[in-house]
RNA sequence: GCGCCUGUGGUGGAAUUGGUAGACACGCCAGACUUAGGAUCUGGUGCCGUGAGGCGUGUAAGUUCGAGUCUUAUCAGGCGUACCA
C-alpha cells in the first residue's frame, strides 16, 4: 500500500512547474492559438473565499484540455488594482493604497498558487502599474482626438473634421455629438482657439461635457449609472443625488447600433445579450414638431406611437427642460417656480420609489399639427430630461402614465382604438383598429392638399402611415433613439489613473505622447483639498509647461507659461476595458501591443466571469475594443467571442440554538421543546452539521462554560443559505480546504457541485466523495507492497469499452462545461476498471491524460510514475473509437401502449421489423396480447420497442 | 410594470435532447472488519403498499404510440431593469 500523500505531491509539482516554466506561452505560428481569459479580480483585503476560484478552475480545465488537444493556449491572470476600497481604507488608516494593494495582491497570489492553475504569470498585468496605465492614458488620448461619423459608423481622426469645418462648416457632417450645431466655414474660421475647442468637444469621443451626474456626497465622487442601484451607491450604500458638473465623458452612445449588432456575432448567454439589448434600448419612433401658440416658437417631441396624434390632449415637459422658461407665462410663474423647487428638493431615490402624480400647468399652449387644436403644456417630473427631447405629447387613452396624469388633473381622454375601454385605465397594447383619427365632425389639417386619415387601419399600419406623412410634409422626422448614455469618465478620487491632460489658458490639452505615462503622484492626504479640489490637488508635482515638460513645483502655475493639470482621475472601468489586449504583449513599452501579437492572438476565445458585469464592464469593454478596432489596434470587432457566466457561490451558515437567558445550547432536533435563539456558528467548527462542542467552547470566551443538550450523543446544527460573509461565519477559505484535502480535491469538488453557470451554496459536506475518488484512483496504481501495479497487458474488450465510454463523455463535456458529469464519469470508469482488475497501462495512461485538466497534480505524479518524461500538461488528448462502444446485444424495454412492461435482449443490428416480431413472440408478451389486437408497432434500434394494442372486436 | 432564467428524492444534481426518470455524490439504514475512528469495505435507500401492483419531475390542460424534455395557461422562486413616451 502506498499512501496518497497529496501535500507532498502537490508541493512537488507546483515547484517543478515553476522551475520548468511549464506554463509559459509564446506566439507560435505553427500552432493554432486559443485564448482563455478570466475576469481579473479586484484584490480585496478579505482574500479569496471558495467562491472566487470557481470560474478560474472551470477555465483552467478548459485551457489545459485545449493545450492537450494541440492548441497554443494563452491563459493569463492579473489584477484590477485601482478601486475605491483601497482608497477608503487609506483615508481611515493613512496607509497608502499602493501598499495595501500590493499586500492584497501578494495574498491573492499565494492563495491562487496553491490551487495549481496553468496561468502564465510572466504576463501578469496590474492596472495600477505605470507600464500598464500608460496605455490606458494613450487610448484616452486617441479617443480625445477622434470623432464618430454616422455615415461610415466609424471613429475617424479629429483633423479630418477640422478640415471639413474650415472648408464647409458644419454642413454635410453626420457625426455623433452632444447637440446638433450649425455653422459656416467663415464662422468657424473666425472663432478663437477657445471657441473652436468648445465646438470640437461636441464631437470628440472623449470630451468634456456639462452633464447631470450621480454625485455621492459621502464618497465625494461621481458614480456611473451601473455603480448606482436604487438611488444609493453600490459600494457603501450611500445616497446619491443629481448634480450638474463639467466632466470627462466617453461617447459610448455613438456606438449604440454597433454594440447592438455585434451581439448577433458572439456566443453569449441569451440573458446577458437581452440585458445588454435593454441597456442599449433601441427604440424606433418619430420626432414631431409642435408650435407654441403664445410665442410661435416650435419644439420637438419623440414618440413611438405616431398613430395617436389625434388623441393628444396635453403636452408635458421635463422640469429640467430648457423650454420651461420659454413656455412659463407671467401668470403661472409663481406656481411653476414652486413646483421646480419641489422637484429639486427630491432626491433621485425618492423620485425612483415614489411615483405619485405631480405637475404644474405652464400657462402656454401648443398647436397640434394635425388638428390645429390648442392643447395645454404642463411640466412634470415623470418626463425625463435625458431621454428623447425631454418633452412628450401625452395620449392618456393609450399610455398609463399619461392616463394617471390626466385623471389627476382632470384632463380629457380620447380613445383612438375601436372597442378600447378607457373608463378605468389606459389601453396600452399596440393592437386593434384605429378610430377617431380624426373624430367624426373634426378635420385633419391639410398639407400640400393632403390630410392624414387613420381610421380603419391597424395600429401598426397607422404608425407607418403617420411616419411617412410626417416625413414627407416635414412636420418632423423618423428617428431612432437609444437609451444608452455616454459614460462619465471623471472621478474625484485619488486611487485611479491620472488624466494625461493639462489646461492651457483654460483649454484642455493633451500631454505629448512621448511624456506618457503621467504618473500618479504620491500624496499623504487622500481627501479633497480645503478649496474643494479632488485629492490630487494635494500633490506638489503637478504642472506642465508649454512644451509638455513636467514642472515639479506647483507654485509656478500662476506664471504664464505653466499650466495646471487635470485633477480628476479615471473610473474603475478605464483600466479593465482593454486588459485582455495587453496580456497579448504585456511588456511592450513602444505600443499597447505589437502588430504581430495582435494578429496572432486576435481576441478572447473564451471569457469567464460573473454576470454582474453585464451593463458595466462588458459594455465598456466592447465599446473600447470597437474604438481600438476602428483605429487599427485590435484585430477583431468583438473582444470576447464566447462568454461563460459562472454562478455565485453562496454561503451555507450553521446555527446553534441557545435556550433564552442561559448558556445552554440545544440540538436542532430538540429545539422546538425550548424557547431558543438561533446564533450563527463558525462553519469551520462544524462537520456534516455536527458541532465540535470542544472547539465551540474554545471559539469565544463567553461559550467557555457552554452546556449542550444532545440528540443521539451529538449536537446537530441548523443551517441556511446566505451570502458568504464574515458576519455570518460562513466563509470557507480555499487554503483550509487545500490543506485538509489537497488542491486536486478542491478543484474536483468545486466542479462536482453542479453546473458552472448556476449559483449554488457551498457545502463542505460532500467533499469526502471527491477525495475518496482520488484515493481510489491512486490505489489503482499500486500493489500492496507499494510498487507500480501496471502491466503491459493488452486490454480486454470490456476494458476498452469502459475507457472509450469515458473518453467520449469527457470530450463532449469539456465543450459544454458540464464538468460535474465528467467527474461522475471518472468515478464510474475507475470503479469499472478496478472491478475488471484492469491494470493495463494502455488503458490507464489514457485515463490519466483525461483527468489531467481536472486534477493536474495527481495526474502528473502518476504520469511520471508510469515512466513518462514530459509533463502531463502535454499528454495528447485521447481520441475515442465508436467500435469499442458497440454491443453485440442490447437490452431494451418493451412497451405496450407507451408503458414499459419488460426488458429483453436484442441483437445490436436487429432491424425494427425483426425487433417487433421478437418482442411479440416473447413469452412475457402473451399476457398483454390476450384479447388485444396489435394496432401499430414502433421500434427504434438502440432505443425502444413499443407496441400499441387495443381490445380486439368481439 | 417589463425582460430573462429556474422549478426533478432528505440534499447537491443526472437523464444520450421526445424513448426504462432519479446516473454520480452527500446523507441515512443494515452488515463486515476493528485495542471506537471524523477510517475502510459490502449491501440497501423516490413515495404508497406485506404483496402483485399503483403513484410520481410546481399545478392544470394539450400534441404524441410515448413528455422532466415540445405547446398553452397558471403558481412559486431568482436575476436584471425601471416613469425610456
Amino acid at each position: 500500500m502506498r499512501e496518497y500523500n497529496f501535500r507532498e505531491i502537490e508541493k512537488k509539482w507546483q515547484t517543478r512547474w515553476v522551475k520548468d516554466k511549464t506554463y509559459q506561452v509564446h506566439e507560435d505560428e505553427t500552432r493554432k492559438k486559443f485564448y482563455v481569459l478570466n475576469m481579473f479580480p479586484y484584490p480585496s483585503g478579505a482574500g479569496l473565499h471558495v467562491g472566487h476560484p470557481l470560474g478560474y478552475i472551470a477555465s483552467d480545465i478548459y485551457a489545459r484540455c485545449k493545450r492537450q488537444q494541440g492548441f497554443n493556449v494563452l491563459n493569463p491572470m492579473g489584477y484590477d488594482s485601482y478601486g475605491l476600497p483601497a482608497e477608503q481604507y487609506a483615508i481611515q488608516t493613512g496607509q497608502h493604497p499602493e501598499k495595501t494593494t500590493i499586500e492584497n495582491i501578494d495574498r491573492y497570489r499565494s492563495q491562487l498558487d496553491k490551487i495549481g492553475f496553468s496561468f502564465d504569470w510572466d504576463r501578469e498585468v496590474r492596472t495600477c502599474s505605470p507600464e500598464y496605465y500608460k496605455w490606458t492614458q494613450w487610448t484616452f488620448q486617441k479617443m480625445f482626438s477622434s470623432w464618430f461619423s454616422k455615415d461610415v459608423q466609424k471613429a475617424l481622426p479629429i483633423e479630418k473634421l477640422v478640415e471639413h469645418f474650415q472648408e464647409k462648416g458644419s454642413a454635410g457632417i453626420n457625426a455623433a455629438c452632444s447637440e446638433e450645431l450649425h455653422f459656416t466655414s467663415d464662422e468657424w474660421n473666425s472663432w478663437d482657439a477657445g471657441k473652436q475647442s468648445d465646438v470640437l468637444m461636441n464631437y470628440r469621443l472623449a470630451f468634456l461635457g456639462e452633464t447631470m451626474v450621480n454625485w455621492c456626497p459621502r464618497l465625494g465622487t461621481v458614480l456611473a449609472n451601473d455603480e448606482v442601484v436604487e438611488g444609493v451607491s453600490v459600494r457603501g450604500g450611500y445616497p446619491v443625488e443629481q448634480k450638474k458638473m463639467r466632466q470627462w465623458c466617453l461617447r459610448v452612445s455613438a456606438y449604440s447600433q454597433r454594440l447592438l449588432d455585434g451581439l448577433e456575432t458572439i456566443q453569449w448567454s441569451d440573458s446577458i445579450k437581452e440585458t445588454q439589448k435593454n441597456w442599449i434600448g433601441r427604440s424606433e419612433g418619430t420626432e414631431v414638431e409642435f408650435r407654441i401658440a403664445e410665442t410661435n416658437e416650435t419644439f420637438t417631441i419623440f414618440t413611438t406611437r405616431a398613430d395617436t396624434m389625434f388623441g393628444v390632449t396635453f403636452m408635458v415637459l421635463a422640469p429640467e427642460s430648457e423650454l420651461v422658461g420659454n413656455v412659463t407665462t407671467a401668470g403661472q410663474k409663481a406656481e411653476v417656480d414652486k413646483y421646480l423647487s419641489y422637484v429639486k428638493s427630491r432626491t433621485e431615490r425618492e423620485r425612483m420609489i415614489d411615483h405619485t402624480v405631480t405637475g404644474v400647468f405652464s400657462g402656454s399652449h401648443a398647436i397640434n399639427p394635425f388638428t390645429g387644436e390648442k392643447i395645454p403644456i404642463w411640466i412634470s417630473e415623470y418626463v425625463l430630461a435625458g431621454y428623447g427631447t425631454g418633452a412628450i405629447m401625452a395620449v392618456p387613452a393609450h399610455d398609463s402614465r399619461d392616463y394617471a396624469f390626466a385623471r389627476h388633473f382632470g384632463l380629457p381622454v380620447i380613445p383612438l382604438i375601436e372597442g378600447a375601454d378607457v373608463s378605468a385605465g389606459s389601453y396600452d397594447a399596440k393592437e386593434g383598429i384605429v378610430c377617431n383619427s380624426p373624430a367624426a365632425g373634426k378635420v385633419s389639417l391639410q398639407y400640400d392638399g393632403e390630410s392624414l386619415v387613420l381610421n380603419g387601419l391597424t395600429v401598426r399600419e397607422a404608425i407607418a402611415a403617420t411616419k411617412e406623412f410626417v416625413e414627407r410634409h416635414k412636420i418632423g422626422r423618423v428617428k431612432v433613439n437609444y437609451r444608452l448614455r455616454d459614460a462619465i469618465f471623471s472621478r474625484q478620487r485619488y486611487w485611479g489613473e491620472p488624466f494625461p491632460v493639462y489646461y492651457k489658458n483654460g483649454i484642455a490639452t493633451m500631454i505629448p505622447e512621448e511624456c506618457l505615462p503621467v504618473e500618479l503622484p504620491k500624496v499623504d492626504n487622500f481627501l479633497p483639498t480645503e478649496s474643494g479640489e479632488p485629492p490630487l490637488g494635494n500633490a506638489q508635482v503637478w504642472a506642465w509647461d508649454e512644451a509638455g515638460r513636467k514642472i515639479v513645483d506647483k507654485s509656478m502655475i500662476d506664471e504664464k507659461t505653466v499650466f495646471p493639470i487635470e485633477l480628476y482621475t479615471m473610473p474603475g472601468f478605464a483600466g479593465s476595458s482593454a486588459y485582455y489586449l495587453r496580456y497579448m504583449d504585456p511588456h511592450n513599452d513602444k505600443a499597447l501591443l505589437s502588430e504581430q501579437a495582435a494578429e496572432y492572438w486576435q481576441n478572447v476565445d473564451l471569457y469567464v466571469g460573473g454576470s454582474e458585469h453585464a451593463t458595466g464592464h462588458l459594455i465598456y469593454s466592447r465599446f473600447w475594443n470597437k474604438f481600438l478596432f476602428d483605429i487599427g489596434i485590435s484585430k477583431k470587432e468583438e473582444p470576447f467571442q464566447k462568454l461563460i457566466n459562472q454562478g455565485m457561490i453562496q454561503g451555507r451558515s450553521n446555527f446553534v440554538y441557545r435556550i433564552k437567558d442561559t448558556n445552554t445550547f440545544v440540538s436542532y432536533g430538540l429545539k422546538d421543546q425550548y424557547d431558543t435563539t438561533p446564533i450563527h456558528v463558525d462553519v469551520n467548527i462544524v462537520r456534516n452539521d455536527i458541532l465540535d462542542t470542544e472547539a465551540f467552547k474554545a471559539w469565544r470566551p463567553e461559550y467557555e462554560t457552554a452546556e449542550f443538550i444532545l440528540e443521539d450523543g451529538k449536537y446537530v446544527c441548523g443551517w441556511a443559505i446566505e451570502k458568504m460573509s464574515k458576519s455570518m461565519f460562513n466563509v470557507v477559505n480555499p487554503d483550509t480546504i487545500v490543506d485538509r484535502y489537497g488542491a486536486d480535491t478542491l478543484r474536483l469538488y468545486e466542479m462536482f457541485l453542479g453546473p458552472v453557470e448556476q449559483s449554488k451554496p457551498w457545502d463542505t459536506n460532500g467533499i469526502d466523495g471527491c477525495h475518496r475518488f482520488l484515493k481510489k484512483l491512486w490505489q489503482a496504481f499500486w500493489d500492496k507492497d507499494g510498487n507500480l501495479r501496471l502491466t503491459d497487458d493488452t486490454p480486454t474488450a470490456e476494458n476498452m469499452k469502459s475507457l472509450h465510454k469515458l473518453i467520449k463523455k469527457v470530450t463532449a463535456d469539456i465543450e459544454t462545461f458540464s464538468y460535474n458529469t465528467s467527474i461522475s464519469a471518472f468515478m464510474v470508469a475507475t470503479a469499472e476498471l478496478t472491478g475488471q482488475k484492469c491494470y493495463s497501462r494502455h488503458v490507464w495512461d489514457k485515463v490519466i491524460a483525461l483527468i489531467a485538466p481536472f486534477a493536474p497534480h495527481i495526474a502528473e505524479e502518476l504520469w511520471h510514475a508510469m515512466g513518462n518524461e514530459t509533463s502531463v500538461c502535454d499528454a495528447p488528448w485521447p481520441a475515442y473509437d465508436e467500435k469499442y462502444l458497440k454491443e453485440s446485444n442490447v437490452r431494451l424495454g418493451v412497451q405496450f401502449n407507451g408503458k414499459v412492461r419488460f426488458d429483453m435482449e436484442f441483437p445490436a443490428d436487429a432491424t425494427p421489423q425483426e425487433m417487433t416480431s421478437m418482442a411479440l413472440a416473447a413469452p412475457e408478451a402473451a399476457r398483454y396480447l390476450e384479447e388485444m389486437q396489435v394496432v401499430k408497432t414502433i421500434a427504434i434500434p438502440g432505443r425502444i420497442v413499443n407496441i400499441v394494442v387495443k381490445p380486439a372486436r368481439s
